[in-house]
DNA sequence: TTTAGCAAACTTGTTGTTTGACTGCTAATA
DNA sequence: TATTAGCAGTCAAACAACAAGTTTGCTAAA
């Protein structure tokens, strides 16, 4: 259940907390008189209150009030309004995602590196869950007389590959046999198809060695599981926040960026449509206790096409941030509504 | 030509250069004199005189000498010495070349990550030039009833994507037409071959557009030429170096790192078998004044796969970085000759 | 040519002091 | 009862003055 705060206080909290987004410094009851109409005793007395119910804390006896944990969750439930993106933010946005893109996957590193350049804050992104994609085309090339490459297109335009390397050597005829043998299996399935059992994969009249066909297997059930590479782009904001110049802030950040497991894992807790918000704690990670994470999925066609998320300070500048993914999530779809992507 | 330095000044610079490399503080004289079979006052005599033809600067009247853009090329050119490498070390690096990998390019991705793991600096990496790799394989793939992917197979084992729009709907007879046209005119031929006059392309019995034709031609094109993507590991290795205590240098650093399009401009410019090394000013950059930059060409039977270079302070410990570079170079072909790859 | 010795230059760290920004509390006020 | 003015107490940040420690360049001797 929220907590029950009078209007004042509401009004108290959120400039608080906004006040102290923008400047990182904590602030005092002085600082606030002009916005509120009332004097600086009476927001003293508020804050006090808001303190005792663990909204607002104190870095030492006489100073400023900095929001705590349980502080931004309200501001994030209860009194966060989204309407933070300029006109000119938005243009920016249209004009990244509408640059010319490659690889579909480069599509969600475009949003990434938006996200980033407009929130100011370190985004984060990893790959799809690809099980359900349908394979449209599966390919062998061979590199070396034992190393054999296998691609793998699906209908989401979305493209696997796989380095296999064997024990002894591949022949152009074992080749061929082997994309013979796979697209008549598995084209037009979805992925996770790879997953069946081996005898599904023997045909009668098939000259190749089984354990050929079991290694290759192997190998690309590997990358359907494992692919989820993590894509980062803004780490070095960090040192234009102004918490960079204290202690080791901006050391410890970039420490557990280098963990990118750790944040990846995060991301993947957070699978659904809508924007997931982790404050501090929240996390329930060690290491992220002093950070906060916003996450969205990025869905085409209804189907995942990857995870993005931001990571910043707990002060953070939310309303920005939640704005921000709400454009680019409707942005994208919309643009592939219409063809244009 | 070289500086002539009697033998005693060189293993002054020598001791000042690696002194300084590992520490980060001006190197005073009575700090060399354990090395050295002569007093301070000789070594001071000495630095003076470095100091007079340019390899060495003073912070401040009474401080040590620091080693100037000149002594680094010096100690580069005749002093330095590639024997630096661990059996620990190797051994990491062996075993960092051994991971599996799923594209060719994460092939060079790894290398680039494991270079900055062992030196401790910025490792960065540019996409190779594909345009002599064989075409093995062409796809379309529609993604959208106005939008196209189209997927190339290369010998060396690299892929190139493109997503291309259209102004109308593409059937899928037209996406059959296509693929057999290209296939046809391709498959065995260089990619640069994408470069013909239109009218190569052009077949009698065709019932496609024209336009449909150019347009493809001119995306995939466009694949070719801007492919160079760009990866960057160990960014945040800027902040454990001493310098970064000072000044805004973790700053200054990381905004360069941004433009990353700089940093690859030079890499560039380094094509060539050999390693290259541009201390500070070399680079011709004014933003890379204060760094230095080491590339290496990373080729596999004879194609480029990617140019791999290293970005870090001037103070940057050479040696160590040539010997990894070294390794890693001679590594990567021996397990590919072997099929270990 | 090398070295010992010493004054001068300069950085770094310490300590004590001042200044200014807050809060919490009390008593007056609406 | 809710608000406000006024004031003492608390603390951080900035500053100055000072002491200690390095390191150099120079001179004169070895």
């Amino acid at each position: 259940m929220p907590e029950e705060l009078d209007k004042r206080k509401k009004k108290i909290l959120q400039a608080i907390i906004e006040e102290y987004i923008e400047t990182a410094e904590p602030v005092s009851s002085g600082n606030l008189v002009n916005q509120l109409e009332c004097s600086s005793a009476t927001i003293r007395n508020d804050m006090a209150e808001l303190e005792k119910i663990g909204f607002l804390e104190k870095t030492h006896t006489s100073s400023g009030r900095v929001p705590s944990q349980k502080g931004y969750r309200y501001y994030v439930d209860e009194l966060i309004r989204d309407d933070k993106l300029s006109k000119r933010e938005m243009e920016i946005i249209r004009d990244r995602l509408e640059t010319k893109v490659n690889a579909l996957e480069d599509l969600t590193k475009i949003a990434t590196t938006t996200l980033s350049e407009i929130t100011h804050y370190t985004a984060i992104t990893i790959g799809p869950d690809v099980n359900n994609h349908i394979i449209v085309d599966i390919k062998f090339v061979l590199l070396g007389s034992r190393v054999l490459m296998a691609v793998i297109l699906t209908d989401s335009g979305i493209i696997r590959e796989s380095i296999i390397k064997f024990d002894e050597d591949i022949t152009n005829e074992q080749v061929e046999e082997l994309t013979n043998l796979f697209k008549s299996k598995l084209v037009g399935k979805p992925l996770q198809t790879m997953n069946a059992p081996l005898e599904e994969f023997i045909m009668d009249e098939m000259k190749m060695g089984i354990n050929i066909i079991k290694k290759v297997i192997e190998e690309i059930n590997k990358i359907i599981l494992e692919s989820k590479e993590v894509f980062l782009d803004g780490a070095n904001k960090v040192v234009n926040m102004p918490e960079f110049k204290k202690n080791d802030v901006a050391k410890d950040f970039l420490n557990v960026l280098d963990a990118k497991d750790l944040v990846a894992d995060v991301l993947n807790t957070g699978m659904a449509d809508d924007i997931k918000i982790y404050i501090g704690e929240e996390t329930e990670r060690e290491e992220l206790k002093n950070f906060s994470i916003v996450t969205f999925n990025h869905l085409l066609k209804g189907k995942d096409i990857g995870t993005i998320g931001i990571i910043g300070p707990t002060r953070m500048d939310y309303s920005k941030v939640i704005s921000v993914m709400k454009y680019i999530s409707k942005k994208l779809n919309d643009d592939f509504k219409n063809g244009k992507l």
